[in-house]
DNA sequence: CAACAGTTTAGAATAATTATAATGTATTGT
DNA sequence: ACAATACATTATAATTATTCTAAACTGTTG
Protein backbone atom coordinates (compact mmCIF):
# COMPACT_ATOMS: atom_id res chain seq x y z
CA UNK A 1 0.00 0.00 0.00
CA UNK A 2 1.14 3.43 -1.14
CA UNK A 3 2.03 5.92 1.94
CA UNK A 4 -0.96 8.28 0.46
CA UNK A 5 -3.18 4.70 0.21
CA UNK A 6 -2.29 4.46 4.24
CA UNK A 7 -2.84 8.18 5.12
CA UNK A 8 -6.78 8.27 3.31
CA UNK A 9 -6.93 4.62 5.34
CA UNK A 10 -6.13 5.98 8.51
CA UNK A 11 -8.28 9.39 7.64
CA UNK A 12 -11.37 7.61 7.06
CA UNK A 13 -11.16 4.67 9.34
CA UNK A 14 -11.05 7.56 11.98
CA UNK A 15 -14.23 8.96 10.11
CA UNK A 16 -12.72 11.89 8.36
CA UNK A 17 -12.58 12.70 4.84
CA UNK A 18 -9.22 12.70 3.06
CA UNK A 19 -8.61 16.66 2.15
CA UNK A 20 -5.17 17.97 1.46
CA UNK A 21 -4.90 19.88 4.73
CA UNK A 22 -5.53 16.57 6.64
CA UNK A 23 -3.26 14.93 4.16
CA UNK A 24 -0.59 17.46 4.97
CA UNK A 25 -0.81 16.69 8.71
CA UNK A 26 -0.48 13.00 8.00
CA UNK A 27 2.69 13.48 5.98
CA UNK A 28 4.41 15.33 9.01
CA UNK A 29 2.98 12.83 11.65
CA UNK A 30 3.09 9.01 10.36
CA UNK A 31 5.71 9.57 6.94
CA UNK A 32 8.83 8.51 8.78
CA UNK A 33 10.75 5.73 10.53
CA UNK A 34 11.26 6.71 14.28
CA UNK A 35 8.68 7.85 16.78
CA UNK A 36 7.37 11.68 16.90
CA UNK A 37 6.94 13.07 19.92
CA UNK A 38 5.54 16.11 19.28
CA UNK A 39 2.95 19.15 20.88
CA UNK A 40 0.33 20.63 18.73
CA UNK A 41 2.26 23.84 18.38
CA UNK A 42 5.37 21.85 16.77
CA UNK A 43 3.15 20.55 14.31
CA UNK A 44 1.39 23.70 13.61
CA UNK A 45 5.10 25.36 13.48
CA UNK A 46 6.53 22.83 10.97
CA UNK A 47 3.48 22.83 9.01
CA UNK A 48 3.76 26.25 8.63
CA UNK A 49 7.65 26.98 8.46
CA UNK A 50 9.11 24.17 6.57
CA UNK A 51 6.30 23.37 4.38
CA UNK A 52 5.38 26.59 3.89
CA UNK A 53 1.73 26.15 4.00
CA UNK A 54 -1.25 27.18 6.36
CA UNK A 55 -3.11 24.98 8.00
CA UNK A 56 -5.79 26.38 10.74
CA UNK A 57 -5.13 25.79 14.45
CA UNK A 58 -8.30 24.57 14.47
CA UNK A 59 -8.14 22.15 11.62
CA UNK A 60 -4.81 20.80 13.66
CA UNK A 61 -6.57 20.32 16.57
CA UNK A 62 -9.33 18.45 15.53
CA UNK A 63 -7.65 16.18 13.15
CA UNK A 64 -4.88 15.05 16.01
CA UNK A 65 -7.74 14.51 18.30
CA UNK A 66 -9.71 12.60 15.96
CA UNK A 67 -6.26 10.40 15.74
CA UNK A 68 -5.51 10.17 19.42
CA UNK A 69 -9.20 9.13 19.64
CA UNK A 70 -9.01 6.49 17.10
CA UNK A 71 -5.86 5.23 18.28
CA UNK A 72 -3.12 6.47 15.53
CA UNK A 73 -1.35 8.71 18.85
CA UNK A 74 -1.09 8.56 22.24
CA UNK A 75 -1.19 11.79 24.49
CA UNK A 76 1.28 11.60 27.30
CA UNK A 77 0.85 14.35 30.09
CA UNK A 78 5.04 15.24 31.36
CA UNK A 79 4.03 18.71 32.88
CA UNK A 80 1.04 20.38 33.11
CA UNK A 81 1.64 23.53 30.35
CA UNK A 82 2.23 21.34 27.20
CA UNK A 83 0.67 18.38 26.28
CA UNK A 84 2.38 15.93 23.94
CA UNK A 85 1.14 13.66 21.49
CA UNK A 86 3.42 10.33 20.13
CA UNK A 87 3.06 8.52 17.03
CA UNK A 88 4.35 5.36 19.02
CA UNK A 89 1.08 3.90 19.83
CA UNK A 90 2.60 0.19 21.31
CA UNK A 91 3.02 -0.14 24.84
CA UNK A 92 5.93 1.71 26.23
CA UNK A 93 7.81 4.37 28.40
CA UNK A 94 9.54 7.23 28.72
CA UNK A 95 12.89 9.32 29.39
CA UNK A 96 12.28 12.74 30.23
CA UNK A 97 14.95 14.93 29.47
CA UNK A 98 14.23 17.96 32.04
CA UNK A 99 17.02 20.01 30.50
CA UNK A 100 15.94 19.39 26.33
CA UNK A 101 12.11 18.92 27.49
CA UNK A 102 12.73 16.09 25.12
CA UNK A 103 11.06 12.78 25.24
CA UNK A 104 12.52 9.36 24.29
CA UNK A 105 11.04 6.60 23.75
CA UNK A 106 11.85 3.22 26.06
CA UNK A 107 10.05 -0.08 24.81
CA UNK A 108 8.71 -2.57 26.98
CA UNK A 109 11.39 -4.80 26.53
CA UNK A 110 13.99 -2.31 28.16
CA UNK A 111 11.83 -2.34 31.22
CA UNK A 112 11.62 -5.52 33.37
CA UNK A 113 8.03 -6.33 34.14
CA UNK A 114 6.36 -3.88 36.56
CA UNK A 115 5.68 -6.37 39.18
CA UNK A 116 2.30 -4.39 41.13
CA UNK A 117 1.35 -5.89 44.32
CA UNK A 118 -1.58 -3.78 44.60
CA UNK A 119 -5.13 -3.72 43.09
CA UNK A 120 -8.01 -1.66 43.14
CA UNK A 121 -10.79 -3.91 43.78
CA UNK A 122 -13.86 -3.25 41.24
CA UNK A 123 -11.02 -1.92 38.43
CA UNK A 124 -9.12 -3.08 35.77
CA UNK A 125 -5.95 -1.64 34.65
CA UNK A 126 -5.67 0.01 31.37
CA UNK A 127 -2.37 0.84 31.14
CA UNK A 128 0.95 0.61 32.77
CA UNK A 129 3.41 3.63 32.17
CA UNK A 130 6.66 4.13 33.54
CA UNK A 131 8.49 7.40 33.43
CA UNK A 132 11.88 8.71 34.11
CA UNK A 133 12.94 12.35 33.85
CA UNK A 134 16.78 12.47 33.36
CA UNK A 135 19.00 15.49 33.30
CA UNK A 136 23.05 16.30 33.58
CA UNK A 137 24.55 15.82 36.61
CA UNK A 138 24.32 19.19 38.39
CA UNK A 139 20.95 20.20 37.38
CA UNK A 140 17.61 20.62 39.32
CA UNK A 141 15.03 18.16 39.63
CA UNK A 142 11.13 18.38 39.09
CA UNK B 1 6.32 20.02 67.92
CA UNK B 2 2.79 21.59 67.76
CA UNK B 3 1.22 21.32 64.23
CA UNK B 4 1.25 25.34 64.05
CA UNK B 5 4.85 25.30 64.97
CA UNK B 6 6.06 22.91 61.56
CA UNK B 7 3.34 25.26 59.70
CA UNK B 8 5.59 27.95 60.40
CA UNK B 9 8.67 26.10 59.94
CA UNK B 10 7.27 24.70 56.34
CA UNK B 11 6.75 28.22 55.92
CA UNK B 12 10.01 30.35 56.66
CA UNK B 13 11.99 27.14 55.67
CA UNK B 14 10.29 27.95 52.20
CA UNK B 15 11.20 31.67 52.71
CA UNK B 16 7.71 32.83 53.24
CA UNK B 17 6.48 34.57 56.40
CA UNK B 18 3.55 32.65 58.55
CA UNK B 19 0.66 34.54 57.81
CA UNK B 20 -2.98 33.97 58.55
CA UNK B 21 -3.47 33.04 54.96
CA UNK B 22 -1.04 30.70 54.93
CA UNK B 23 -1.14 29.31 57.65
CA UNK B 24 -4.60 28.26 56.56
CA UNK B 25 -3.73 26.95 53.96
CA UNK B 26 -1.16 24.85 55.76
CA UNK B 27 -3.67 23.69 58.08
CA UNK B 28 -5.65 21.89 54.85
CA UNK B 29 -2.43 20.58 53.35
CA UNK B 30 -0.62 19.08 56.01
CA UNK B 31 -3.09 18.77 59.04
CA UNK B 32 -4.17 15.20 58.11
CA UNK B 33 -3.07 11.50 57.87
CA UNK B 34 -3.47 10.35 54.50
CA UNK B 35 -1.92 11.50 51.47
CA UNK B 36 -3.71 14.50 49.79
CA UNK B 37 -3.72 14.74 46.17
CA UNK B 38 -5.76 17.84 44.84
CA UNK B 39 -5.87 20.75 42.34
CA UNK B 40 -5.08 24.11 42.83
CA UNK B 41 -8.85 24.94 42.25
CA UNK B 42 -9.82 21.99 44.85
CA UNK B 43 -7.64 24.01 47.65
CA UNK B 44 -9.13 27.24 46.75
CA UNK B 45 -12.95 25.57 47.16
CA UNK B 46 -12.16 23.35 50.16
CA UNK B 47 -11.04 27.61 51.80
CA UNK B 48 -14.14 29.45 50.44
CA UNK B 49 -16.72 26.14 50.87
CA UNK B 50 -15.63 24.52 53.81
CA UNK B 51 -13.72 27.15 55.85
CA UNK B 52 -15.73 29.98 54.89
CA UNK B 53 -12.49 31.97 54.83
CA UNK B 54 -11.55 34.24 50.99
CA UNK B 55 -7.99 33.65 50.34
CA UNK B 56 -7.15 35.12 46.89
CA UNK B 57 -5.80 32.70 44.26
CA UNK B 58 -2.87 34.39 43.96
CA UNK B 59 -1.59 33.78 47.38
CA UNK B 60 -2.92 30.01 46.87
CA UNK B 61 -0.77 29.68 43.59
CA UNK B 62 2.38 31.56 45.06
CA UNK B 63 2.09 29.27 48.69
CA UNK B 64 1.62 26.00 46.84
CA UNK B 65 4.51 26.59 44.42
CA UNK B 66 6.79 27.88 46.98
CA UNK B 67 6.05 24.44 48.85
CA UNK B 68 6.47 22.80 46.00
CA UNK B 69 10.22 24.66 45.29
CA UNK B 70 10.86 23.15 48.51
CA UNK B 71 9.88 20.17 48.56
CA UNK B 72 7.33 19.78 50.71
CA UNK B 73 4.78 18.86 47.63
CA UNK B 74 4.77 17.28 44.61
CA UNK B 75 3.15 17.98 41.39
CA UNK B 76 2.05 15.30 39.16
CA UNK B 77 0.68 15.34 35.41
CA UNK B 78 -1.63 13.13 34.45
CA UNK B 79 -3.32 14.72 31.33
CA UNK B 80 -3.16 18.05 29.61
CA UNK B 81 -6.18 19.66 31.58
CA UNK B 82 -5.16 19.43 35.24
CA UNK B 83 -2.29 19.87 37.52
CA UNK B 84 -2.13 17.91 40.80
CA UNK B 85 -0.37 18.24 43.92
CA UNK B 86 0.50 15.39 46.14
CA UNK B 87 1.45 16.10 49.98
CA UNK B 88 2.86 12.51 49.98
CA UNK B 89 6.71 13.50 48.75
CA UNK B 90 7.97 9.94 49.34
CA UNK B 91 9.17 8.34 46.01
CA UNK B 92 5.94 6.42 45.16
CA UNK B 93 3.47 5.32 42.28
CA UNK B 94 -0.04 6.22 41.59
CA UNK B 95 -3.36 4.62 40.16
CA UNK B 96 -5.49 7.30 38.36
CA UNK B 97 -9.38 6.07 38.08
CA UNK B 98 -10.20 7.19 34.77
CA UNK B 99 -13.99 6.62 36.17
CA UNK B 100 -13.52 9.03 38.72
CA UNK B 101 -10.57 11.30 38.42
CA UNK B 102 -8.58 10.41 41.48
CA UNK B 103 -5.10 9.61 42.59
CA UNK B 104 -4.61 7.07 44.31
CA UNK B 105 -0.83 6.29 46.19
CA UNK B 106 1.10 3.22 45.29
CA UNK B 107 4.06 3.29 47.50
CA UNK B 108 7.54 1.96 46.32
CA UNK B 109 7.51 -1.29 48.09
CA UNK B 110 3.84 -2.00 46.25
CA UNK B 111 6.31 -2.17 42.84
CA UNK B 112 9.12 -4.62 42.44
CA UNK B 113 12.11 -2.60 41.48
CA UNK B 114 11.47 -1.65 38.31
CA UNK B 115 14.83 -2.59 35.96
CA UNK B 116 15.61 -0.01 33.21
CA UNK B 117 18.08 -1.59 30.68
CA UNK B 118 18.76 1.53 28.80
CA UNK B 119 20.57 4.45 30.03
CA UNK B 120 21.00 7.77 28.63
CA UNK B 121 24.56 8.62 28.61
CA UNK B 122 25.49 11.90 30.30
CA UNK B 123 22.30 12.02 31.69
CA UNK B 124 21.73 10.98 35.37
CA UNK B 125 17.65 9.65 36.72
CA UNK B 126 16.36 12.28 38.74
CA UNK B 127 12.97 9.95 39.23
CA UNK B 128 10.95 6.73 38.17
CA UNK B 129 7.33 6.76 38.18
CA UNK B 130 5.02 4.37 37.22
CA UNK B 131 1.54 5.63 36.43
CA UNK B 132 -1.39 2.73 36.27
CA UNK B 133 -4.78 3.79 34.58
CA UNK B 134 -7.36 2.06 36.04
CA UNK B 135 -11.43 1.80 35.52
CA UNK B 136 -14.61 -0.29 35.58
CA UNK B 137 -14.24 -3.33 33.53
CA UNK B 138 -16.92 -1.39 30.99
CA UNK B 139 -14.94 1.56 30.25
CA UNK B 140 -13.19 3.24 27.30
CA UNK B 141 -9.29 3.52 27.86
CA UNK B 142 -7.52 7.13 27.92
C1' DC C 1 -27.48 22.46 -11.75
C1' DA C 2 -29.34 22.24 -7.01
C1' DA C 3 -29.16 20.32 -2.54
C1' DC C 4 -26.61 18.43 0.98
C1' DA C 5 -23.04 16.85 4.03
C1' DG C 6 -18.87 17.61 5.57
C1' DT C 7 -14.62 20.95 6.04
C1' DT C 8 -11.81 24.88 6.85
C1' DT C 9 -11.08 28.95 8.91
C1' DA C 10 -10.79 33.25 11.65
C1' DG C 11 -11.99 34.73 15.49
C1' DA C 12 -14.44 34.43 19.95
C1' DA C 13 -14.90 32.03 24.30
C1' DT C 14 -13.04 29.41 28.18
C1' DA C 15 -10.00 28.04 31.65
C1' DA C 16 -5.62 27.58 33.93
C1' DT C 17 -1.88 30.03 35.15
C1' DT C 18 1.13 33.99 35.80
C1' DA C 19 2.15 38.91 36.16
C1' DT C 20 1.20 43.61 37.87
C1' DA C 21 0.53 47.21 40.81
C1' DA C 22 -1.90 49.16 44.49
C1' DT C 23 -2.89 48.56 49.24
C1' DG C 24 -2.13 46.41 53.65
C1' DT C 25 0.77 44.39 57.39
C1' DA C 26 4.74 43.13 59.94
C1' DT C 27 9.54 44.10 61.35
C1' DT C 28 13.46 46.84 62.39
C1' DG C 29 16.14 50.68 63.93
C1' DT C 30 16.13 54.65 66.60
C1' DA D 1 6.22 54.68 69.87
C1' DC D 2 7.52 56.33 65.13
C1' DA D 3 9.19 56.14 60.86
C1' DA D 4 11.32 53.46 57.42
C1' DT D 5 11.57 49.36 55.20
C1' DA D 6 10.50 44.78 53.62
C1' DC D 7 7.26 41.54 52.70
C1' DA D 8 2.16 39.99 51.65
C1' DT D 9 -2.37 40.09 49.91
C1' DT D 10 -5.49 41.18 46.69
C1' DA D 11 -8.11 42.43 42.60
C1' DT D 12 -7.42 42.64 38.21
C1' DA D 13 -5.07 42.25 33.84
C1' DA D 14 -2.30 39.48 30.78
C1' DT D 15 -0.94 35.21 28.82
C1' DT D 16 -1.39 30.70 27.00
C1' DA D 17 -3.43 26.43 25.63
C1' DT D 18 -7.47 24.68 24.18
C1' DT D 19 -12.21 24.49 22.56
C1' DC D 20 -16.22 26.53 20.42
C1' DT D 21 -18.81 29.02 16.82
C1' DA D 22 -20.51 30.48 12.78
C1' DA D 23 -19.63 31.81 8.25
C1' DA D 24 -17.59 30.67 3.93
C1' DC D 25 -16.00 26.75 1.13
C1' DT D 26 -15.73 22.11 -1.25
C1' DG D 27 -16.96 17.89 -2.83
C1' DT D 28 -20.65 14.58 -3.68
C1' DT D 29 -25.20 13.14 -5.05
C1' DG D 30 -29.62 13.19 -7.36
MN1 LIG E 1 3.54 24.44 36.79
MN1 LIG F 1 -6.98 16.75 25.81
ZN1 LIG G 1 6.86 7.51 22.88
ZN1 LIG H 1 0.63 10.45 45.72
Amino acid sequence: MSKNAEFIDKLRSSGLRPTKQRLKICEVLFNRDKTFHFTINDLSKIISDKLGEKISLATVYNTVHAFKNKGYLKEISINSDKSYFDTNISNHHHFYDQDTNELIDCDNELIGNVNIKKNITGKKINSVEVLIKVASDNQNQN
